[in-house]
DNA sequence: CCAAGTACGAACCGATCGGTTCGATCTGGG
DNA sequence: CCCAGATCGAACCGATCGGTTCGTACTTGG
């Protein structure tokens, strides 16, 4: 049997075509801002084949938010990872990438948050918070790693400068929190990480 | 004539009732999540008079946004100024206000940010902006009152730290952001007020 | 080669929603 | 006391939307 069929009537492979359009469509104009019908029309496919896929359009909603939110998740993680061992590079490298995608024409700030604004079922902000936590996760390593003296509390500054980062681009502009972001960011790592109790020398290695 | 007539058939008490229960309704459900009918109803009022009062549900949203956020900047700026003269009191106490606001039962986020999520709209997202514009200007003043060496930069960086905040608590949770913010923000006020061209020490007057 | 499954496309359905209209009712100023 | 204007309540309208169904056609594994 082939590996891989990539003619017409592969079910994986149309479920993929509905999810990545769905996932470009839905962020551009909002959850509610196009109907399945036009969604349909848009792939070329009919609302047959997309409601045997996903069931319900909350369904395909769910599935393209997850999908994404594990996509941006392990893009942060690896543009952390791409900087190298210190932890300040990475985090640098983290805001600098979120400050990339902010100047992206298609950029309408974090797509889950704006989901959970959106759509009032659990079903949906349970996502957004999955994500904020997997965010969380991100930070509050590379705070361990730098020694903060309380990483979790670091690490939740961070988050709430990456969400504030990403909301105030969203309706300022991206220039508005060029190079603000980033260096919040490490002053706040540069704080964490300095010996409070004696004088106002940081204490490196 | 009399100054002010409490009974029915008064345009202006009218007007302010609706505008009153839809800010509430509109804030607790989302704008799309409460029809213009049930709205009607909870008010008490007929379908008629709210449409020659606001015109399309559109005006009556924007409305009750636009009165929202003046209403949120006072506050915020009542909140600082009671707090003295000295400009970190200020600024904690914004951020022990907005924590205060967190543990709300009914907080569910900024209205104006959500409402724009909502509402793709520029009509609408324009009062968020101008929302943000009103919250940057109370930071920067501040920043500036503070002897920051960059004011607007670390008025942007405030900014991104109460709307970080703000989504953090919606959807974590108010615990998640109590005690962070506060600290984060007296933090970059630390660092943007210190000197930093010499040694560590800070120089206060 | 054939049966099973995939897919199309179009029609269809029920519900909801924003907005309009109209006759009846009530209030207050002149 | 009476008319203008505010308000009600309910019916009504057109559009949209999520979701279903069906007849047809095509691909493919066995």
């Amino acid at each position: 049997m082939p590996v891989t069929k990539g003619s017409t009537l592969d079910p994986a492979r149309t479920r993929a075509t509905i999810l990545e359009a769905a996932t470009v469509l839905l962020y551009a104009r909002g959850l509610d801002g196009v109907g399945v019908a036009e969604l349909c029309s848009s792939v070329g496919v009919s609302k047959e084949t997309l409601y045997r896929h996903f069931g319900t359009k909350d369904g395909l909603v769910r599935e393209v938010l997850e999908a994404r939110s594990e996509r941006v998740s392990r893009w942060l993680a690896d543009a952390a990872s791409a900087a190298g061992d210190d932890p300040a590079a990475q985090l640098a490298a983290v805001f600098d990438a979120l400050q990339q995608w902010y100047y992206e024409p298609v950029f309408r700030g974090c797509a889950m948050v704006n989901a959970a604004a959106q759509h009032h079922v659990e079903a949906v902000r349970s996502i957004t918070g999955r994500h904020l936590d997997r965010h969380l996760e991100l930070l509050t390593g590379i705070a361990t790693r730098a020694g903060a003296a309380d990483p979790d509390a670091l690490g939740r500054q961070l988050l709430m400068l990456v969400e504030g980062a990403t909301i105030v681009a969203e309706h300022r502009g991206a220039a508005s929190t060029d190079g603000h972001a980033r260096r919040a960011a490490l002053t706040l790592l540069a704080a964490a990480t300095t010996d409070v109790s004696a004088d106002g020398r940081t204490t490196p290695p």
